[in-house]
DNA sequence: GAGTGGTCTAGACCACACC
DNA sequence: GTGTGGTCTAGACCACTCA
Protein backbone atom coordinates (compact mmCIF):
# COMPACT_ATOMS: atom_id res chain seq x y z
CA UNK A 1 0.00 0.00 0.00
CA UNK A 2 1.18 3.59 -0.90
CA UNK A 3 2.46 5.47 2.30
CA UNK A 4 -0.23 8.57 1.42
CA UNK A 5 -3.14 7.73 -0.77
CA UNK A 6 -4.77 10.78 1.38
CA UNK A 7 -4.00 10.74 4.60
CA UNK A 8 -2.21 9.24 6.85
CA UNK A 9 -2.98 5.42 7.46
CA UNK A 10 -2.82 5.13 11.55
CA UNK A 11 -5.09 7.73 11.33
CA UNK A 12 -7.78 6.32 9.14
CA UNK A 13 -7.72 3.19 11.01
CA UNK A 14 -8.25 5.05 14.27
CA UNK A 15 -11.02 6.91 12.91
CA UNK A 16 -12.52 3.69 11.36
CA UNK A 17 -12.78 2.36 14.36
CA UNK A 18 -13.79 5.13 16.72
CA UNK A 19 -17.09 5.47 13.88
CA UNK A 20 -17.84 1.90 15.04
CA UNK A 21 -17.70 2.81 18.27
CA UNK A 22 -19.32 5.60 17.99
CA UNK A 23 -22.37 3.74 15.93
CA UNK A 24 -22.65 1.04 18.61
CA UNK A 25 -20.49 -1.86 16.46
CA UNK A 26 -18.54 -2.20 19.11
CA UNK A 27 -19.87 -1.54 22.40
CA UNK A 28 -18.73 -0.13 25.73
CA UNK A 29 -16.74 -2.31 28.21
CA UNK A 30 -16.51 -5.01 25.62
CA UNK A 31 -12.85 -5.29 23.59
CA UNK A 32 -12.19 -4.10 20.14
CA UNK A 33 -10.43 -6.67 17.83
CA UNK A 34 -6.38 -7.54 19.03
CA UNK A 35 -4.02 -6.05 17.26
CA UNK A 36 -3.24 -9.01 14.88
CA UNK A 37 -6.73 -9.43 13.91
CA UNK A 38 -6.96 -5.47 12.96
CA UNK A 39 -3.51 -6.06 11.09
CA UNK A 40 -5.63 -8.94 9.19
CA UNK A 41 -8.32 -6.89 9.05
CA UNK A 42 -7.07 -3.51 7.24
CA UNK A 43 -3.58 -5.38 5.40
CA UNK A 44 -1.65 -3.03 7.40
CA UNK A 45 1.89 -3.97 9.84
CA UNK A 46 1.02 -4.42 13.29
CA UNK A 47 2.62 -0.69 14.12
CA UNK A 48 0.27 1.13 12.40
CA UNK A 49 -2.14 -0.52 14.28
CA UNK A 50 -0.18 0.37 17.42
CA UNK A 51 -0.46 3.65 16.40
CA UNK A 52 -3.96 4.41 15.53
CA UNK A 53 -4.39 2.56 19.35
CA UNK A 54 -2.50 4.81 20.77
CA UNK A 55 -4.09 8.08 19.42
CA UNK A 56 -7.71 6.41 20.76
CA UNK A 57 -6.12 5.39 24.08
CA UNK A 58 -4.74 9.31 23.92
CA UNK A 59 -7.99 10.35 23.14
CA UNK A 60 -10.04 8.25 25.81
CA UNK A 61 -12.05 6.08 23.80
CA UNK A 62 -9.98 2.46 24.65
CA UNK A 63 -7.83 1.54 27.12
CA UNK A 64 -5.41 -1.46 26.45
CA UNK A 65 -4.60 -4.10 28.71
CA UNK A 66 -1.57 -6.12 28.40
CA UNK A 67 -2.14 -9.88 28.11
CA UNK A 68 -6.32 -9.28 27.76
CA UNK A 69 -7.49 -6.90 25.38
CA UNK A 70 -8.01 -3.26 24.37
CA UNK A 71 -10.83 -2.13 26.25
CA UNK A 72 -13.70 0.34 25.07
CA UNK A 73 -13.98 2.91 27.72
CA UNK A 74 -17.43 3.83 28.91
CA UNK A 75 -18.93 6.89 27.99
CA UNK A 76 -19.11 8.79 30.84
CA UNK A 77 -20.27 12.50 30.97
CA UNK A 78 -17.63 14.18 32.76
CA UNK A 79 -18.33 14.84 36.77
CA UNK A 80 -18.75 18.42 37.07
CA UNK A 81 -16.72 19.64 40.01
CA UNK A 82 -17.96 22.96 41.23
CA UNK A 83 -15.09 24.93 42.60
CA UNK A 84 -15.76 27.42 45.03
CA UNK A 85 -14.39 28.98 48.82
CA UNK A 86 -16.61 25.88 50.49
CA UNK A 87 -16.11 23.08 47.95
CA UNK A 88 -15.75 19.37 48.69
CA UNK A 89 -15.33 16.31 47.08
CA UNK A 90 -17.67 14.52 48.68
CA UNK A 91 -20.42 16.86 48.82
CA UNK A 92 -19.67 17.96 45.13
CA UNK A 93 -20.52 14.20 44.26
CA UNK A 94 -23.30 13.39 46.51
CA UNK A 95 -24.86 16.35 44.92
CA UNK A 96 -24.63 15.40 41.28
CA UNK A 97 -25.89 12.04 42.56
CA UNK A 98 -22.52 10.05 41.85
CA UNK A 99 -21.65 7.37 43.41
CA UNK A 100 -18.27 7.89 45.06
CA UNK A 101 -15.42 6.83 47.68
CA UNK A 102 -12.06 7.20 48.69
CA UNK A 103 -9.29 5.65 49.64
CA UNK A 104 -6.19 6.20 51.58
CA UNK A 105 -3.42 5.28 49.52
CA UNK A 106 -0.49 6.25 52.04
CA UNK A 107 0.52 8.37 54.81
CA UNK A 108 3.29 9.86 56.58
CA UNK A 109 4.26 12.53 58.74
CA UNK A 110 7.56 14.42 58.90
CA UNK A 111 8.99 17.62 57.60
CA UNK A 112 7.29 19.40 54.56
CA UNK A 113 9.41 20.27 51.08
CA UNK A 114 10.25 23.73 50.65
CA UNK A 115 7.44 24.27 48.63
CA UNK A 116 4.46 22.91 51.27
CA UNK A 117 6.29 24.47 54.11
CA UNK A 118 5.67 28.57 52.55
CA UNK A 119 2.42 27.39 50.99
CA UNK A 120 1.47 26.32 54.97
CA UNK A 121 3.68 29.13 56.64
CA UNK A 122 5.73 27.17 58.82
CA UNK A 123 8.61 28.00 60.70
CA UNK A 124 11.62 25.36 60.40
CA UNK A 125 11.58 21.74 61.94
CA UNK A 126 7.90 22.12 62.40
CA UNK A 127 6.32 18.94 60.76
CA UNK A 128 3.66 17.66 58.47
CA UNK A 129 1.26 14.89 58.02
CA UNK A 130 1.10 13.81 54.23
CA UNK A 131 -1.58 12.21 52.97
CA UNK A 132 -1.88 10.62 49.28
CA UNK A 133 -5.84 9.65 48.67
CA UNK A 134 -7.48 8.56 45.43
CA UNK A 135 -10.72 9.24 45.11
CA UNK A 136 -13.09 7.00 42.73
CA UNK A 137 -16.22 8.08 40.77
CA UNK A 138 -18.60 4.81 39.78
CA UNK A 139 -15.69 2.75 40.96
CA UNK A 140 -13.49 4.29 38.48
CA UNK A 141 -10.26 6.16 40.07
CA UNK A 142 -10.82 9.74 39.16
CA UNK A 143 -7.77 11.43 41.03
CA UNK A 144 -4.77 11.26 43.64
CA UNK A 145 -4.31 13.86 45.78
CA UNK A 146 -1.21 14.62 48.33
CA UNK A 147 -2.64 16.62 50.70
CA UNK A 148 -0.55 18.16 53.73
CA UNK A 149 -1.20 19.81 56.62
CA UNK A 150 0.75 21.12 60.00
CA UNK A 151 1.13 18.41 62.08
CA UNK A 152 0.05 21.07 64.87
CA UNK A 153 -3.31 20.97 63.72
CA UNK A 154 -3.90 17.77 63.54
CA UNK A 155 -2.40 16.04 66.09
CA UNK A 156 -3.41 12.32 66.20
CA UNK A 157 -4.35 11.99 63.08
CA UNK A 158 -3.30 8.79 62.41
CA UNK A 159 -5.34 7.49 64.92
CA UNK A 160 -8.59 8.48 62.49
CA UNK A 161 -6.95 6.81 59.30
CA UNK A 162 -9.67 3.57 60.87
CA UNK A 163 -12.47 3.14 57.52
CA UNK A 164 -11.15 6.10 55.86
CA UNK A 165 -13.64 7.45 53.37
CA UNK A 166 -14.03 11.07 53.48
CA UNK A 167 -11.40 13.42 54.72
CA UNK A 168 -13.65 16.34 55.34
CA UNK A 169 -15.64 14.31 56.95
CA UNK A 170 -13.03 12.89 59.36
CA UNK A 171 -12.04 17.04 59.87
CA UNK A 172 -15.09 17.95 60.49
CA UNK A 173 -15.93 15.06 63.26
CA UNK A 174 -12.49 14.68 65.03
CA UNK A 175 -11.52 18.42 64.58
CA UNK A 176 -14.40 20.55 64.24
CA UNK A 177 -12.51 21.88 61.22
CA UNK A 178 -14.28 23.11 57.87
CA UNK A 179 -11.36 24.32 55.71
CA UNK A 180 -12.04 27.07 52.99
CA UNK A 181 -10.33 27.39 49.80
CA UNK A 182 -8.52 30.66 49.47
CA UNK A 183 -6.88 29.71 46.40
CA UNK A 184 -6.30 27.00 42.96
CA UNK A 185 -4.01 26.79 40.61
CA UNK A 186 -4.88 24.88 37.73
CA UNK A 187 -2.81 23.17 34.85
CA UNK A 188 -3.09 20.66 32.14
CA UNK A 189 0.30 17.65 31.88
CA UNK A 190 0.82 14.29 31.24
CA UNK A 191 0.79 12.27 34.63
CA UNK A 192 3.65 10.83 35.78
CA UNK A 193 4.00 7.05 35.49
CA UNK A 194 3.15 6.60 39.59
CA UNK A 195 -0.36 8.26 38.96
CA UNK A 196 -0.73 7.02 35.85
CA UNK A 197 -0.74 3.64 37.54
CA UNK A 198 -2.63 4.22 40.57
CA UNK A 199 -5.23 6.03 37.77
CA UNK A 200 -5.34 3.44 35.50
CA UNK A 201 -4.65 5.35 32.59
CA UNK A 202 -1.79 5.17 29.78
CA UNK A 203 0.56 7.63 30.96
CA UNK A 204 0.47 9.83 27.29
CA UNK A 205 -3.68 10.76 28.63
CA UNK A 206 -3.43 14.05 29.79
CA UNK A 207 -4.38 15.00 33.29
CA UNK A 208 -5.53 18.12 35.44
CA UNK A 209 -3.49 19.36 38.21
CA UNK A 210 -5.35 21.21 40.63
CA UNK A 211 -3.19 22.96 43.30
CA UNK A 212 -5.26 24.47 46.34
CA UNK A 213 -4.36 26.13 49.63
CA UNK A 214 -7.38 25.76 52.28
CA UNK A 215 -7.40 28.36 55.19
CA UNK A 216 -8.89 27.76 58.19
CA UNK A 217 -12.35 30.12 58.39
CA UNK A 218 -10.11 32.84 60.00
CA UNK A 219 -7.71 33.09 57.46
CA UNK A 220 -4.67 30.69 58.54
CA UNK A 221 -3.34 28.03 56.67
CA UNK A 222 -4.40 24.54 57.50
CA UNK A 223 -3.72 22.10 54.15
CA UNK A 224 -1.69 22.75 51.21
CA UNK A 225 -2.77 19.77 48.65
CA UNK A 226 -1.95 18.93 44.90
CA UNK A 227 -4.53 17.07 43.05
CA UNK A 228 -4.29 14.78 39.59
CA UNK A 229 -7.65 14.53 37.91
CA UNK A 230 -8.09 12.62 35.21
CA UNK A 231 -8.93 14.81 32.59
CA UNK A 232 -11.48 13.09 29.72
CA UNK A 233 -13.97 12.47 33.69
CA UNK A 234 -13.43 16.11 34.74
CA UNK A 235 -14.76 19.44 34.16
CA UNK A 236 -14.00 22.21 36.87
CA UNK A 237 -16.77 24.70 36.90
CA UNK A 238 -16.21 28.52 38.65
CA UNK A 239 -18.38 30.67 39.37
CA UNK A 240 -18.40 34.50 39.75
CA UNK B 1 20.44 -5.34 24.42
CA UNK B 2 18.11 -7.02 26.48
CA UNK B 3 14.34 -5.66 26.27
CA UNK B 4 14.61 -4.47 29.98
CA UNK B 5 17.57 -4.10 31.80
CA UNK B 6 15.47 -2.82 34.56
CA UNK B 7 13.48 -0.08 32.88
CA UNK B 8 11.90 1.09 29.39
CA UNK B 9 14.68 1.71 27.03
CA UNK B 10 12.70 4.58 25.30
CA UNK B 11 11.65 6.21 29.01
CA UNK B 12 15.69 5.81 29.77
CA UNK B 13 17.04 7.31 26.19
CA UNK B 14 14.19 10.20 26.94
CA UNK B 15 15.29 10.63 30.58
CA UNK B 16 19.44 10.50 29.43
CA UNK B 17 18.13 13.71 26.77
CA UNK B 18 15.81 15.82 29.17
CA UNK B 19 18.93 15.85 32.05
CA UNK B 20 21.33 17.18 28.91
CA UNK B 21 18.58 19.71 28.36
CA UNK B 22 18.45 20.07 32.19
CA UNK B 23 22.14 20.79 32.72
CA UNK B 24 22.81 22.71 29.67
CA UNK B 25 24.56 20.78 27.46
CA UNK B 26 22.01 20.69 25.27
CA UNK B 27 20.53 24.34 24.65
CA UNK B 28 17.46 25.52 24.48
CA UNK B 29 16.26 27.04 21.13
CA UNK B 30 19.32 24.75 19.71
CA UNK B 31 18.67 21.17 18.13
CA UNK B 32 19.10 17.66 19.60
CA UNK B 33 21.06 15.06 17.60
CA UNK B 34 19.46 13.80 14.86
CA UNK B 35 17.87 10.54 15.06
CA UNK B 36 20.36 9.13 13.39
CA UNK B 37 23.00 9.84 15.50
CA UNK B 38 21.19 9.14 18.90
CA UNK B 39 20.66 5.53 17.12
CA UNK B 40 24.41 5.54 17.37
CA UNK B 41 25.08 7.42 20.86
CA UNK B 42 22.82 5.11 22.08
CA UNK B 43 23.18 1.63 20.41
CA UNK B 44 19.42 1.35 19.63
CA UNK B 45 17.27 1.40 16.59
CA UNK B 46 15.67 4.77 15.21
CA UNK B 47 12.05 3.44 16.31
CA UNK B 48 13.13 3.30 20.09
CA UNK B 49 15.07 6.70 19.31
CA UNK B 50 11.84 8.11 18.09
CA UNK B 51 10.11 6.95 20.96
CA UNK B 52 12.04 8.76 23.19
CA UNK B 53 11.56 11.92 20.99
CA UNK B 54 7.88 11.65 20.87
CA UNK B 55 7.87 11.13 24.74
CA UNK B 56 9.62 14.34 25.43
CA UNK B 57 7.64 16.24 22.99
CA UNK B 58 4.70 14.91 24.55
CA UNK B 59 6.29 16.25 27.65
CA UNK B 60 6.95 20.06 25.99
CA UNK B 61 10.26 19.39 25.90
CA UNK B 62 10.85 19.16 21.81
CA UNK B 63 9.53 19.87 19.03
CA UNK B 64 10.66 17.91 15.71
CA UNK B 65 10.25 19.74 12.24
CA UNK B 66 10.59 17.63 8.99
CA UNK B 67 13.53 18.13 7.45
CA UNK B 68 15.17 20.00 9.98
CA UNK B 69 15.89 18.31 13.09
CA UNK B 70 14.40 18.40 16.47
CA UNK B 71 13.84 21.97 18.35
CA UNK B 72 14.68 22.14 21.99
CA UNK B 73 11.59 24.32 23.42
CA UNK B 74 12.26 27.39 24.96
CA UNK B 75 11.95 27.12 28.96
CA UNK B 76 9.46 29.78 29.74
CA UNK B 77 8.11 29.88 32.80
CA UNK B 78 4.43 29.44 32.54
CA UNK B 79 2.19 32.54 32.05
CA UNK B 80 -0.33 33.06 35.47
CA UNK B 81 -3.60 33.89 34.57
CA UNK B 82 -5.58 35.20 37.26
CA UNK B 83 -9.29 34.29 36.51
CA UNK B 84 -11.76 36.35 38.12
CA UNK B 85 -14.93 38.33 36.96
CA UNK B 86 -12.62 40.83 35.78
CA UNK B 87 -9.79 39.38 33.80
CA UNK B 88 -8.59 40.34 30.48
CA UNK B 89 -6.37 38.54 28.26
CA UNK B 90 -3.80 42.08 28.18
CA UNK B 91 -4.48 43.14 31.49
CA UNK B 92 -3.18 39.72 33.18
CA UNK B 93 -0.31 39.91 30.81
CA UNK B 94 0.46 43.44 31.12
CA UNK B 95 0.37 43.22 34.59
CA UNK B 96 3.20 40.18 34.74
CA UNK B 97 5.22 42.35 32.19
CA UNK B 98 4.75 39.99 30.11
CA UNK B 99 4.98 40.94 26.14
CA UNK B 100 1.81 40.04 24.32
CA UNK B 101 -0.19 40.90 21.10
CA UNK B 102 -3.48 39.07 19.56
CA UNK B 103 -4.48 38.00 16.11
CA UNK B 104 -7.93 38.39 14.74
CA UNK B 105 -7.52 34.52 12.33
CA UNK B 106 -10.98 35.06 11.35
CA UNK B 107 -14.37 36.07 11.66
CA UNK B 108 -17.82 35.64 10.10
CA UNK B 109 -21.93 36.55 11.03
CA UNK B 110 -24.18 33.90 11.31
CA UNK B 111 -26.39 31.94 12.90
CA UNK B 112 -25.39 30.23 16.53
CA UNK B 113 -25.11 26.72 17.08
CA UNK B 114 -27.57 25.14 19.59
CA UNK B 115 -25.06 25.29 22.15
CA UNK B 116 -23.76 29.21 21.69
CA UNK B 117 -27.63 30.22 21.29
CA UNK B 118 -28.41 28.52 24.46
CA UNK B 119 -25.35 30.32 26.04
CA UNK B 120 -26.58 33.68 25.37
CA UNK B 121 -30.24 32.96 25.41
CA UNK B 122 -30.94 34.01 22.33
CA UNK B 123 -34.05 34.12 20.47
CA UNK B 124 -34.42 31.77 16.65
CA UNK B 125 -33.18 33.54 13.99
CA UNK B 126 -31.12 35.67 15.95
CA UNK B 127 -27.30 36.15 14.75
CA UNK B 128 -23.84 36.30 16.26
CA UNK B 129 -20.92 37.42 15.07
CA UNK B 130 -18.09 34.84 15.47
CA UNK B 131 -14.07 35.21 15.75
CA UNK B 132 -11.62 33.45 16.18
CA UNK B 133 -8.75 35.04 17.75
CA UNK B 134 -5.38 33.56 18.31
CA UNK B 135 -2.93 35.05 21.31
CA UNK B 136 0.69 35.37 21.43
CA UNK B 137 2.65 35.41 24.42
CA UNK B 138 6.92 36.77 23.61
CA UNK B 139 5.87 35.80 20.04
CA UNK B 140 4.95 32.52 20.73
CA UNK B 141 1.35 31.48 19.79
CA UNK B 142 -0.21 30.45 23.63
CA UNK B 143 -3.92 30.25 22.68
CA UNK B 144 -6.89 30.06 20.29
CA UNK B 145 -10.12 31.62 21.40
CA UNK B 146 -13.52 31.06 19.29
CA UNK B 147 -16.03 33.61 21.00
CA UNK B 148 -19.03 34.73 20.14
CA UNK B 149 -21.36 38.13 20.18
CA UNK B 150 -25.29 38.31 19.48
CA UNK B 151 -24.56 40.64 16.27
CA UNK B 152 -27.72 43.16 17.63
CA UNK B 153 -25.20 43.66 20.87
CA UNK B 154 -22.54 44.65 18.75
CA UNK B 155 -23.68 45.82 15.53
CA UNK B 156 -20.96 46.71 12.75
CA UNK B 157 -18.08 45.20 14.69
CA UNK B 158 -16.39 44.08 11.64
CA UNK B 159 -15.76 47.54 10.74
CA UNK B 160 -13.18 47.78 13.66
CA UNK B 161 -10.98 44.86 13.08
CA UNK B 162 -8.55 46.58 10.64
CA UNK B 163 -5.45 46.74 12.95
CA UNK B 164 -6.73 44.36 15.44
CA UNK B 165 -4.74 44.41 18.53
CA UNK B 166 -7.04 43.63 21.76
CA UNK B 167 -10.47 42.35 21.90
CA UNK B 168 -11.94 44.19 25.34
CA UNK B 169 -9.95 47.13 23.97
CA UNK B 170 -12.25 47.36 20.78
CA UNK B 171 -15.15 46.19 22.94
CA UNK B 172 -14.50 49.63 25.52
CA UNK B 173 -13.61 52.08 22.87
CA UNK B 174 -16.40 51.54 20.50
CA UNK B 175 -19.04 49.85 22.58
CA UNK B 176 -18.19 50.73 26.44
CA UNK B 177 -18.63 48.04 26.82
CA UNK B 178 -16.78 46.26 30.21
CA UNK B 179 -17.74 42.57 30.03
CA UNK B 180 -17.52 40.88 33.39
CA UNK B 181 -17.20 36.63 33.45
CA UNK B 182 -20.20 34.57 34.94
CA UNK B 183 -18.63 31.51 34.98
CA UNK B 184 -16.02 29.36 33.31
CA UNK B 185 -15.45 25.72 32.90
CA UNK B 186 -12.14 24.25 32.45
CA UNK B 187 -10.86 20.79 31.01
CA UNK B 188 -7.48 19.11 29.62
CA UNK B 189 -7.35 17.21 26.26
CA UNK B 190 -6.01 16.53 23.23
CA UNK B 191 -6.21 19.38 20.88
CA UNK B 192 -7.96 19.30 16.88
CA UNK B 193 -5.25 18.97 14.07
CA UNK B 194 -6.52 22.27 13.28
CA UNK B 195 -6.09 23.80 16.75
CA UNK B 196 -2.39 22.05 16.94
CA UNK B 197 -1.62 23.66 13.65
CA UNK B 198 -2.21 27.29 14.95
CA UNK B 199 -0.78 26.46 18.24
CA UNK B 200 2.37 25.15 16.45
CA UNK B 201 2.39 21.88 18.56
CA UNK B 202 1.88 18.49 18.23
CA UNK B 203 -1.83 16.91 17.89
CA UNK B 204 -0.58 14.46 21.29
CA UNK B 205 0.60 17.73 23.12
CA UNK B 206 -2.37 18.48 25.68
CA UNK B 207 -4.37 21.48 26.00
CA UNK B 208 -6.81 22.79 28.64
CA UNK B 209 -10.08 24.19 27.41
CA UNK B 210 -11.39 27.01 28.85
CA UNK B 211 -14.98 27.68 28.45
CA UNK B 212 -16.43 31.08 29.42
CA UNK B 213 -19.81 33.05 30.06
CA UNK B 214 -19.24 36.83 29.92
CA UNK B 215 -22.26 38.96 30.72
CA UNK B 216 -22.92 42.82 30.90
CA UNK B 217 -22.36 44.42 34.39
CA UNK B 218 -26.29 44.13 34.50
CA UNK B 219 -26.40 40.56 34.16
CA UNK B 220 -27.51 39.64 30.64
CA UNK B 221 -25.17 37.23 28.23
CA UNK B 222 -22.96 39.11 25.91
CA UNK B 223 -20.01 36.83 25.12
CA UNK B 224 -19.55 32.96 25.05
CA UNK B 225 -15.99 31.88 24.69
CA UNK B 226 -14.21 28.67 24.24
CA UNK B 227 -10.39 28.96 24.62
CA UNK B 228 -8.04 26.31 24.35
CA UNK B 229 -4.34 27.02 25.62
CA UNK B 230 -1.09 25.54 25.32
CA UNK B 231 -1.24 23.72 28.82
CA UNK B 232 3.09 24.19 28.92
CA UNK B 233 2.52 27.68 28.84
CA UNK B 234 -0.03 28.30 31.15
CA UNK B 235 -1.25 28.27 34.89
CA UNK B 236 -4.84 29.39 35.84
CA UNK B 237 -5.20 31.20 39.50
CA UNK B 238 -8.18 31.36 41.21
CA UNK B 239 -9.04 33.48 44.07
CA UNK B 240 -11.25 33.35 46.83
C1' DG C 1 22.09 15.74 -3.56
C1' DA C 2 22.61 15.02 1.31
C1' DG C 3 20.45 15.09 5.63
C1' DT C 4 16.36 15.32 8.49
C1' DG C 5 12.06 13.75 10.37
C1' DG C 6 7.48 10.91 9.00
C1' DT C 7 5.41 6.64 7.72
C1' DC C 8 5.33 1.87 6.90
C1' DT C 9 6.79 -3.33 6.53
C1' DA C 10 8.50 -7.72 8.52
C1' DG C 11 9.82 -10.24 12.13
C1' DA C 12 11.52 -11.23 16.96
C1' DC C 13 11.09 -11.89 21.92
C1' DC C 14 9.06 -10.52 26.48
C1' DA C 15 5.36 -10.03 30.13
C1' DC C 16 0.94 -11.01 31.36
C1' DA C 17 -3.84 -13.26 31.56
C1' DC C 18 -6.51 -17.22 31.05
C1' DC C 19 -7.48 -21.92 30.44
C1' DG D 1 0.00 -23.57 26.00
C1' DT D 2 -2.21 -20.01 23.52
C1' DG D 3 -3.34 -15.41 22.81
C1' DT D 4 -2.89 -10.69 24.15
C1' DG D 5 -0.51 -6.33 24.38
C1' DG D 6 4.60 -4.18 25.14
C1' DT D 7 9.20 -3.55 23.49
C1' DC D 8 12.75 -3.82 20.24
C1' DT D 9 15.52 -4.70 15.65
C1' DA D 10 16.36 -3.99 10.66
C1' DG D 11 15.38 -1.93 6.70
C1' DA D 12 12.55 0.67 3.23
C1' DC D 13 10.62 4.76 1.03
C1' DC D 14 8.52 9.43 1.36
C1' DA D 15 8.38 14.59 2.29
C1' DC D 16 10.77 18.36 3.47
C1' DT D 17 14.85 21.72 4.05
C1' DC D 18 18.98 23.56 2.76
C1' DA D 19 22.97 24.27 0.28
Amino acid sequence: MKVQDEAILHLQIAESIIEKIRSGEYRESEKIPSENELCRQFHVNRHVVRQAIARMTNLGWVTPVQGKGCYINRIMKPVQYVLSSQTRFSENMSNQGVPHKSKLLHWEAGLPSEEERTHLQLKKNETVYRLEILRYVDDTPMSVTTTVFPEAEVPGLENYFEGFHSLYGLLETYYQFRPVRSKSIFHASLPFLKDAKVLRIPESVPIVQIESLMNHPGGSPLEYSVARVRSDMHRCLIEF
